[in-house]
DNA sequence: TCGCAATGCGGAACCGGTTCCATAGGACAA
DNA sequence: TTGTCCTATGGAACCGGTTCCGCATTGCGA
């Protein structure tokens, strides 16, 4: 016997009027509410969001599509997402989704379409045109965070224009000698986001007048990476850069440990810049780009909701840029030699 | 018309054939299972998860409750869980869950109960015993990562004896003036970790003859906290300790981090160990005790699906300990003036 | 050859809610 | 006074699967 059955009998009434008195759709009055109310408290009675969800067609639930949950990017958009869902009354349904591509069919098949989830947000992870379609033929909403997909509204900051940004940043300090260190482009997760910075970097090197071959070292996205990469880079004097553009403020700061290491004092013999604006940011003095990922994953959730909400109609699938907050600490002056004031 | 019965109908049977046929239970005939599967790959046929849960009431769904998503420990945690659930055909819905009472009770009662899940893992949270006797009384399994709930079974290292066998390592290279620098004993998470860690330090000094008043100071577990509690003890050579056990390895890279910055040597002047097994924890070559949280979650999901199992009978709620491993890197020695060899 | 078990399948109940439809009383305008 | 609308409620259908029960075959041992 439905359990709302039991509220119904204690409180006299049909199981469509405790229905609507639990439920708050539909005419019930005043006091017909309250006893069923009572009933309800009477028993411990907490209604089967399954049985709610068959009925209605409405999971209140979310699917988030991410490849990794304990990288900083992706663990700060996730708790932007969460915060911004369980105060709507959803519930947030995990799923990680790797490069690979079986693995990535059996998430998709065997989860998604379940109809278990009202709508996907997906993290640095492009769909196919393939998954895009089913997904829409199931009519839910989807919502891309850290790149562009087609046919689909994403959310993202413009990578080239910020790696360009600090680029021209470092080149208005008086710089000549720019070096990237970033992802390796073959191992980048499927937005071009390592490519992107790449570009942006080369775009401001070459209106400067200042392309050079080695301009870039591929580099594992983590402090480590950045470490190890820094110390490579920057341990020929010869050869040395006078500032560095990070893909990321973890290899920035790896690299400012080699340079720690290496005796390198940090802006007066190198400057730093990152993106992402990473916790750690602050304490060791680095300059960067702050993307503010949790934001990113509170507006996603905006938007799903929008999508979610009944009246939605047809959406303009745009790309949504996000805004950047530029924060200068102490990794970045003018290079050895140069008169400090030649262009402030 | 539901889903399966469009598939039931193009394959000239009833629906309960189709679904013996598609979901194996019963008996069905080779060439009629043929049919039914062939006519279910015709229209695309997925079946629906919640029309499924609320025939079996199996949501094939584990709530995992757990306080960060972006914390190193926790961001560990989840992604064993989830590398561990996913394969089992389970899917995993996050609750965020604070230590504010009003959140707390709000995803509990509107979302843990409400049968969305077939179990639950409550990680770094305790709960109450009204909650578990409230999720107990669903029949839902539960277990806990990161300390002791009673009458749950709880998956986490000891924390005394990982500290006190620290500082029982710093007391056998020949330490007497050793500090534990821990997280604050009033911020504490549920779980008493913070005290059990300190407790752990001062059992090993008092057996060693070492006590001292200011054995102890708190600081934020974080690498931030880390280096300004490190740049609080160290500044003054007079009362610096020889050896450091840090609450976590994010603390002790901070200390190592504050030791550089005030040019002590590591380990030369100032040993230096850690718990957790930190990412960044070889990069700063921190001796550390390594507690695997990944695995951590894995075990968690064992022991979950065994209690899942239909022929599961009742289990014994104990405790389990994770066993840790003793790593030793270049952040510990003998004291200075020490005879290096007096208790190797 | 008979009886019983195993197999194959359809009909219908069921899981626990939501909602459409019908009914009925009361208020209000015509 | 009659018709219409709003309120309040019950009955029943429905969401989309699963499973119990019953019936019909078939196979096999006695």
């Amino acid at each position: 016997m439905s359990a709302i059955a039991d509220v119904a009998r204690l409180a006299g009434v049909s199981k469509s009027t405790a229905s609507r008195a639990l439920s708050g759709n539909g005419y019930v009055s005043r006091e017909t509410r309250a006893r069923v109310e009572h009933a309800a408290a009477g028993i411990g009675y907490v209604p089967s969001s399954i049985a709610s969800s068959l009925a209605t067609g409405l999971t209140r639930n979310v699917g988030v599509v991410i490849p990794f949950v304990n990288r900083w990017f992706f663990s700060e958009v996730l708790e932007g997402i969460e915060s911004a869902l369980i105060p709507a009354g959803y519930d947030l349904t995990l799923y990680r989704l790797h490069a690979d591509a079986v693995g990535r069919q059996r998430v998709f098949d065997y989860f998604l379409a379940r109809k278990r989830v009202d709508a996907v947000i997906a993290v640095g992870i492009s769909l196919s045109p393939h998954e895009v379609r089913s997904l829409n033929a199931l009519g839910k909403p989807i919502v891309g965070i850290g790149g562009d997909i087609p046919e689909i509204s994403t959310l993202s900051i413009d990578d080239a224009a910020a790696s360009r940004f600090l680029t021209e940043h470092l080149v208005s300090l008086g710089h000549t000698r720019i070096m990237h260190l970033g992802g390796d482009q073959h191992e980048q997760m499927d937005f071009a986001v390592h490519a992107q910075r790449l570009a942006g970097v080369r775009q401001a090197l070459a209106t400067a007048g200042l392309s050079h071959r080695d301009d870039f070292r591929a580099v594992p996205y983590s402090i480590p990476g950045g470490y190890a990469g820094g110390l490579a880079v920057l341990s020929d004097p010869s050869t040395r850069p006078t500032a560095i553009v990070a893909g990321c403020d973890e290899i920035a700061i790896g690299v400012i440990l080699a340079a720690r290491q290496l005796g390198i004092a940090v802006p007066e013999q190198l400057s730093i810049v990152g993106i992402d604006g990473h916790t750690l940011a602050e304490m060791f003095g680095l300059t960067t780009l702050e993307q503010h990922p949790s934001i990113q994953g509170e507006r996603a959730v905006k938007l799903i909701l929008e999508r979610l909400e009944p009246r939605a109609g047809a959406i303009a699938n745009e790309r949504i840029g996000i805004p950047v907050d530029f924060v200068v600490r102490r990794s970045t002056t003018a290079p050895p030699g140069a008169d400090r004031f030649a262009r402030s």
